[in-house]
RNA sequence: CGGGGCGUGGCGCAGUCUGGUAGCGCACUCGGCUGGGGGCCGAGCGGUCGCUGGUUCAAAUCCAGUCGCCCCGACCA
């Protein structure tokens, strides 16, 4: 029997001062979680219930999908991440033994399972496999924050697919994408799966789950139409520019001394800053100069410029605007320009626009893309609210958690690892991969932003450290204690898992202590229920309270607990 | 890595500017009352003031260095 009087919860009535988020705050003060430094929690027993619960949920779908459970060493060798080209990472841990051989904390194990695979898998009849672990990750990140969110330690769920060939990876990837939706639904997450950049990894195609709250570190792009992306690759139609100024026959240049900026511009030229043509120099790694050319009132998606350009690319510095581009900073403008031009696909068509004449302090109006200048088309401006999606909803952006991932791999690690099969014909072929994360404190944490309210967490009923809270009310020695136990052994031999609060505490403690802990249902047994026959049931989502019989309590309350979100 | 902030009983804070007996609330212990929304009375326990060095008759307070933690940004394979 779990009771309150002697289980490890400590409850703080106030969070820690540096504590921000709200997840981070209430995790603690609920006892769930404590700081051991800077990125690195523990769980303490409550908390790391929920931990497993929601360890169980996943689980219980990648088994569903044929996935075989393993486990890999955190601690591992440095050179298979020598071979992968990843040992240079920042964020990697790397340590040595006491003979001074190289090691590296492994923040994920591609390198790990693709040297396992490499060495047991020879041919197509192997294949295709799916292969998980629950393990810690060490990330030694530039800044841990908000709690449990981004740490530098960390349980992740990996699983990693190995097929013989492209369609065996996509044919993996969907079993993927089924098992996630079902994980994130039954964990009881709003949540998107969108499509995210493949990274500097490069790789096939790659997938984010997204779980909206306040303390998320990413943005996702929504509509009601269902269209849902990270704004890092979010696509839309923007909202058309008011007040274009008529188009001309010719650019004609303007003095605008001094106005550097799109507002300045835009006020003393009086037109709106959407009629502008905002121009970026920018420096591409293999490519040089490119002039990137945005509608006024946008803003350049970096992300974005870099998968067109199919390569990095920096801002020009002050004095390349001058060498390489022929221009003066303030003044850039595509026409005439002696580099390439990139335009965002929201300037096509558009006439009468206002940009940089290439001369200190003039501008030109009447410009007209692919008139005056003729840009390559791409798209590279970051979406922003107001925008519409393809099915002509608004768009608006909410910050977000990143809460799993998938990702296809292609032979990004079976190269340079030799990982490789015969196929029927005999020959050697390298194994298509994918990989598939999750992280399961983010689960939680995202959990507890989404449905928390003033009185502390309110847990989806898969995740909550218990299913039902049983208080006790009244003095030591009272008939409540006795009532309340014998509730909870019904509750257990219905198969719920409930925690007692047997403390000798006022019942403002107890009651505040529940909601703050957040289990889904409370029950209170105390000395005026009983004599009216009653025990008092409290949903904790939205606090609604009612009356069970006290004879049939425990399974009106199990009837009650399996309507509960 | 750039910017900002904070380290004083378990938690939240005051005291630092202007050097002079370390304080408050909560928590905790003991006794009593109360017993359906963090209740009341009384008596207690508990602090190397992050660390090191310096200045001074005297340092939580001034100076130098250092460590730790938080927030914003950059970064985030």
């Amino acid at each position: 029997m779990t009771r309150l009087s002697s289980y490890f919860l400590p409850t703080l009535k106030e969070p820690p001062a540096d504590a921000e988020a709200l997840s981070h705050r209430l995790l603690v003060r609920a006892g769930l979680v404590r700081q051991l430094g800077a990125g690195l929690w523990t769980f303490l027993p409550a908390g790391w219930r929920s931990h497993r619960r929601v360890e169980a949920i996943v689980r219980s779908e990648l088994d569903a999908i044929g996935a075989q459970e393993m486990l890999m060493p955190v601690l591992q060798p440095a050179d298979p991440w020598a071979r992968t080209g990843r040992l240079p990472i920042q964020e990697l841990f790397k340590v040595e033994d006491r003979k001074g051989a190289e090691h590296v904390l492994a923040m994920s194990h591609e390198e790990a399972i693709t040297f396992h695979v490499a060495r047991e898998l020879r041919s197509y009849r192997d294949l295709p496999k799916i292969l998980y672990h629950f393990q810690v990750k060490a990330r030694d990140e530039p800044r841990p924050r908000a709690g449990v969110l981004r740490t530098r330690e960390f349980v992740m769920k990996d699983s990693y697919s190995f097929d013989a060939d492209r369609e065996g990876l996509d044919r993996s990837y969907e079993l993927h994408v089924g098992a996630y939706d079902r994980i994130f639904d039954r964990c009881g997450l709003e949540w998107y799966r969108v499509a995210s950049d493949v990274g500097m990894m490069g790789g096939f195609g790659a997938h984010e789950y997204m779980a909206p709250c306040p303390a998320g570190e990413n943005e996702v792009a929504l509509s009601a139409a269902g269209y849902a992306a990270n704004v890092e690759v979010a696509s839309a139609t923007p909202r058309p520019v008011e007040g274009l100024p008529s188009a001309a026959d010719a650019p004609e240049a303007v003095e605008t001394p001094g106005q550097t900026a799109i507002e300045e511009v835009s006020r003393g030229l009086d037109v709106p800053a959407a009629a502008l043509l905002k121009a970026f120099p920018v420096i591409a790694e293999r490519r040089g100069p490119v002039l990137v050319v945005l509608r006024g009132d946008h803003r350049l998606n970096e992300i974005k410029l870099a998968n067109a350009l199919g390569e990095a690319a920096r801002p020009a510095q002050a004095d390349e605007v001058e060498s390489l581009f022929a221009s003066v900073p303030g003044f850039i403008g595509p026409v005439g320009t002696p580099v390439a031009v990139i335009a965002d696909r929201a300037v096509e068509g558009l006439r009468g626009l206002v940009a940089g004449a290439n001369e200190a302090d003039r501008h030109l109006r009447g410009v007209e893309p692919g008139r005056d200048f003729e840009p390559e088309w791409a798209d590279v401006r970051s979406v922003e609210a107001g925008d519409t999606c393809p099915s002509g909803a608004e768009i608006h952006l909410e910050p977000a958690i990143e809460v799993g991932n998938i990702f296809k791999l292609g032979m990004r690690y079976s190269e340079p690892l030799g990982a490789t099969y015969l196929d029927e014909s005999g020959t050697e072929r390298h194994v298509w991969m994918g990989s598939y994360g999750i992280g399961l404190a983010r689960i939680m944490a995202a959990a507890v932003e989404q449905g928390a309210d003033e009185q502390g967490i309110s847990w989806p009923r898969a995740l909550a450290p218990f299913d039902i809270e049983v208080v006790a009310l009244g003095k030591p020695g009272e008939e409540s204690l006795e009532v309340a136990e014998r509730l909870y052994s019904e509750l257990g031999a219905a198969g719920l898992e409930a925690v007692l609060d047997d403390r000798a505490a006022s019942a403002g403690e107890k009651f505040a202590d529940a909601e703050l802990l957040g289990c889904p249902l409370r029950l209170t047994v105390g000395r005026k229920g009983i004599e009216a026959g009653e025990v008092e049931a409290q949903v904790r989502r939205g606090r609604e309270r009612r009356a069970l019989s006290l004879e049939t309590a425990a399974e009106e309350a199990v009837g009650l607990w399996r309507e509960l979100p």
